[in-house]
DNA sequence: TCATAATTGCAACTTTGTTGCAAAAGTATC
DNA sequence: GATACTTTTGCAACAAAGTTGCAATTATGA
């Protein structure tokens, strides 16, 4: 699907900084910071702009958050027919966060009358090229 | 094991402060963050002896990092034959964070060559209490 | 095209955490 | 207990990440 669609699905108005943003995510092959994302807007975007679309793209449930570090936060398109709880994995070396595999997380035994909505789970460690 | 004990055994000088933040984990029910720590140490204590302090029993391995989300992360005493790698649960009523019970994690099937160190998993909800 | 509504940029502010340095408190030895 | 030495603490200043209000700019629909 193309940024302007997608824009168009959700109910936003399409403007150039937000194709740019969808763009850049879908391209991506890893989880990226409003930072990374700051970088890769070539004309240079103000900060607040770029946090509140990606406020507004959560909200809308365009894109996922990863909380990675107290100091780190990612985020990655969501993609059509793909669960967002599936486990994300965190290089402490290249700091690259990726997908894993969907394998059945476990139904936790949770204490009575809780209620679940979400579920984050980062494994750390390192990964193939970094373990070379 | 007393607050003392607890320093001794690390190799930890003793001091109030060192004693009255043990003292104030021992007996918290829920993970709490530096500032929650902060407003628990009546007399007034700086933030920076406080950071300093948990960098500290983490280094040491008292403390245990519960990063729930980019501006709140918890922290709880290692507590003697307790594993760190369960999962937590994080209300988002009351931003309460407790540890659950310790279900066996999946064993992920990680793509070849990725090596694996620590996993971190948050389940956000609603708790028993806010769901009544 | 034009009016209206939404988006963006700027400045200022808040929160969370860090660093360097001097003062205060702890530790070990006598 | 007094003394010397090391560690801990507090203060000031700084840095990064994110928020808010407001004015200027850009999109949208008639």
């Amino acid at each position: 699907m193309k940024p302007e669609d997608i824009l168009a699905k959700h109910g936003l108005s399409r403007t150039s900084i937000r194709t740019k943003l969808i763009q850049i995510l879908a391209e991506a092959h890893e989880a990226l910071s409003s930072k990374e994302i700051e970088q890769q807007l070539d004309d240079n975007v103000d900060r607040v702009t770029i946090y509140r679309t990606i406020k507004l793209f959560e909200d809308k449930g365009l894109i996922h958050k990863i909380v990675v570090d107290e100091q780190s936060t990612k985020y990655r398109l969501i993609r059509e027919n793909k669960s967002t709880d599936h486990p994300h994995f965190h290089c402490i070396k290249c700091d690259k966060v990726v997908c894993l595999p969907d394998t059945p997380l476990p139904c936790c035994d949770l204490p009575q009358g809780f209620r679940v909505s979400t579920q984050n789970t980062i494994i750390e460690g390192t990964c193939q090229k970094c373990n070379k």
